[in-house]
Parts: C-alpha cells; sequence; structure tokens
DNA sequence: ATCTAATCGTTAAGTAATTAACGAAAGCGG
DNA sequence: CCGCTTTCGTTAATTACTTAACGATTAGAT
C-alpha cells in the first residue's frame, strides 16, 4: 500500500460518485464490492477504479473486493468530509438561494453559518434558516463563527471585491461561481465552477454532431 | 494558421472567461488585445492563451495582438453559441429553478423551452416565464418544440430514468446534475456537473493545507 | 494441502494537456 | 528603407492523467 501523497483532481471530483454508491450499498447490507462491480455502476472503467483507490491507499482483497464501509470511510477520511468546517455564502441570488437550500452542505462536512448580501430588500430575509446578514458585518461575522470557506454567488462584476472581502477575513478556501478568475494570494485555494460550463460545452458538442453528420453525407 | 479538428475540453472550459472580458474590451472599445494582457486579466498564461486560441484557428497579428471583436466572434462561432437551440429542463427542485431564471442560457444560444416535473404541486406553476408540464407529456412536447437538449436535475435515484426518456425522445445532448453516471447510446453526449464538486475539492483541499501546516511545525 | 480462478496492487505504456522555446511577421524609430 | 523590438504561430518538451499489463494474493474446491 503506497503511503497516499496528493490525490489527482480527476481522481477526486471520481470520489463522490464512489461514495454515493457505496452508501447505497451500504444500506441494503451488501459487505463488500469489486473494482469491476463499482465500475459497472459507475460507469467508470475498473482499472480507474483501482487506479483511484490505489492513489486513497486501498485495503481490497484478491477474490473478494473492497470492504464497503471501510471504503466508504476511508474516502470520507481522506477527503476530510467529517470534520466540521463553516462557510459562508456572499451573494442571495436565485443561484445562492439553490445552494443554500441543497443537501450538499452536510455531506461534505460543511455549516452554511452565514449567507451575506448588499441589497437591502434582500437582507434580513432568511434562506435555509439563515438570515441574511449586510455585507458590511462580513468580517466581524466571520471571525465570530469561525468560518473557513466562502462561496461567491454574486455577479461576476462583483467577484473581485467578494473575493477581496473573504481573503482579508481570513479565509483561505473559496467557491468561485462567477465567470472571472479572482486574484488571491498563493495560499488561498479557489474552487471555480461556472454554471454555465455545461451549456457552452454541449453546444460545442451539438455542433461537432452536426459536422460529423455533414461530413458523413 | 491550422484547420481546427477538435478542441480540448479543458480549452473550451476557459472559453468563456476570454468572451466574458471580450466583451467588455469590445464595450470598452478597445480594438485589439494581446495574449499577455488576456493573461493577465483572465488568470490564464499567456502561452495557454495562444495556445487556446492556436487551436480554434486564431487571427492575432504580430506586435498587435487579437482583433477583439473578431476574436469574440470566432469563439462564439467555434462555440456555435448564436446558433438557436431548444432545451428543456426535467426536476423543478431548488436547483432547477435557479437554473431556470439564470442567463446563462442565451448566452450559449439556448432557450428553456419547456419544463417538467411529476410533483402535482409543482405542475401548472411556472419558473421564469416557463409553465411546467407533466412529465406525462414529455415525448409529444420534445417533439412538438423541437427540444434537442436536456438538463437533469432530479434526485440521483430518478435521473437514470430522466435519462432514459430524454433518448427515448430523440435528445442527444444531456446536461446531468445528479451525482451518477447515466448509461446512455455511444451517439448521446452527456454533461455531467455536479454542484458537490466545489465543496468536496475545498474539503480535500483545506485538509492538505492542515497537514502542510502540521509537517512545518 | 494443493490447485484453480478471481481480483487486487503496482509498475509501465500510452494519451492528453500544459508549459517552454523559438523562428517569422509586423509595427516603429531613425 | 533598415534594423530593433514586440508578439504571434507552431513545434517540442514536460507534466498529468488514463489505460494496459501482469505478478501476487487469497477464497474455495477437491
Amino acid at each position: 500500500m503506497q503511503e497516499h501523497k496528493k490525490l489527482p483532481r480527476a481522481s477526486v471530483l471520481r470520489m463522490e460518485l464512489y461514495l454515493e454508491l457505496l452508501e447505497q450499498l451500504e444500506a441494503n447490507g451488501q459487505q463488500s464490492v469489486t473494482s469491476a462491480e463499482l465500475g459497472a455502476a459507475t460507469g467508470i472503467s475498473a482499472v480507474k477504479v483501482r487506479q483511484d483507490f490505489f492513489h486513497l491507499g486501498s485495503e481490497g482483497k484478491p477474490k473478494i473486493g473492497y470492504e464497503v464501509s471501510q471504503l466508504a470511510s476511508l474516502i470520507r477520511s481522506v477527503l476530510d468530509l467529517e470534520t466540521p468546517k463553516n462557510a459562508c455564502l456572499v451573494g442571495l441570488g436565485n443561484l445562492g438561494r439553490a445552494l443554500a437550500a441543497s443537501d450538499i452542505w452536510a455531506r461534505a462536512g460543511f455549516r452554511l453559518a452565514a449567507i451575506f448580501d448588499r441589497d437591502q430588500k434582500i437582507i434580513g430575509t432568511e434562506a435555509a434558516g439563515v438570515r441574511v446578514r449586510n455585507i458590511t458585518e462580513f468580517f466581524g461575522v466571520v471571525k465570530a463563527e469561525g468560518i473557513a470557506a466562502g462561496v461567491i454567488t454574486v455577479p461576476a462584476p462583483d467577484a473581485q471585491e467578494a473575493g477581496d472581502l473573504m481573503v482579508g477575513a481570513g479565509i483561505r478556501a473559496i467557491w468561485n461561481f462567477a465567470p472571472v478568475t479572482l486574484r488571491v494570494p498563493d495560499d488561498v485555494v479557489v474552487e471555480n465552477q461556472s454554471l454555465a460550463w455545461g451549456l457552452i460545452t454541449l453546444s460545442y458538442a451539438m455542433k461537432s454532431d452536426k459536422d460529423k453528420n455533414h461530413t458523413a453525407l
């Protein structure tokens, strides 16, 4: 077994699928699972599955496979999903509201501890049981609540400003939904996720399909 | 100039950033822009910028850079963002509502032509000016409206069913938000985008940070 | 206890993406 | 008009990710 150094990013993204499935198997009372089974169920090739678990520092047994609940625990532990972490969200538009109401927080060990906006019409309202505060209170609340991660769901032109606030308040992990690249110090991790990616990619893929048919004529 | 074959996926994802910036520059009346400027503004290395535009089949001029509006057009054209395309959305939960209300559709040339759900309490309501229909009407509406792309925002256990419906109705481009891998025929493009990715990645990144500090002691 | 078949862990090969390098084209100053 | 400097286009090198290969291990049968 290799002492796990750093999980490839692509591998980290697949962990969610494994975990989802493993928890399902666990609920069904299944004890063990092979890489082939996991692969068939997740649509990931069995080799990739084994490689991923190898990176995790896996503990499968030949002829048997992986012990379901142990593997699930290992994933949760390596990704640190069970350590409680506080997060805040800046910008309560449609996306912010959807995120706030989502169950992803708990699944990754986060608690949405605060929501901020600058719009007086939104400040004071609630989302997912959390009161929306004025962005001017940002610094104080982040300190008081021990917030370690920030989510940016403001319009693109305001994103850098939101990021600066977060960095200034000591936050070193940012999840950014605005289609801009934030300028942050080296020790701050930024995870970008634009909502538009899917549509843009599909648009391009649909065109390629068309082209293919065309040349086939 | 190379005749552009297939844009690397990673490159496609960056196009949104370029386009966002180019349109801004265009609005400011700037005529041309260099790879260095674009890189500085987007946080992408200048080499990567040139490489990306090379893949596009770019038309920059030494000593000047790229012509802003021409480059923007090229991107829109290669990604096919201006061809009108109809999409439908299945599952009007919080995420579905946020997507429906978003402006990303128009930016990528899509029109949200129909929304489906199976919950009687939701059917008949409206989101972003689109009436929610019963999922039983799916096939007919997709044909009638000429819908070419589908978005899945249902809970994970229902995702495959939604995908099957889409495939059955002739849809060949699917944007899936459920954390499952859809089983679809080879000629159907599936673009997966789980909302949880960001949090999971951050969780892992924050842990690595902690470890780093630890070993530094 | 030994053999067989399955399945893992790990190294190696192949593929895709990023980064580097550098010749060629084009504006600009003298 | 001629060099000088900038910046592109393109090929090459590096790095990261994926896929393949295969020896080692173990359960289960005889």
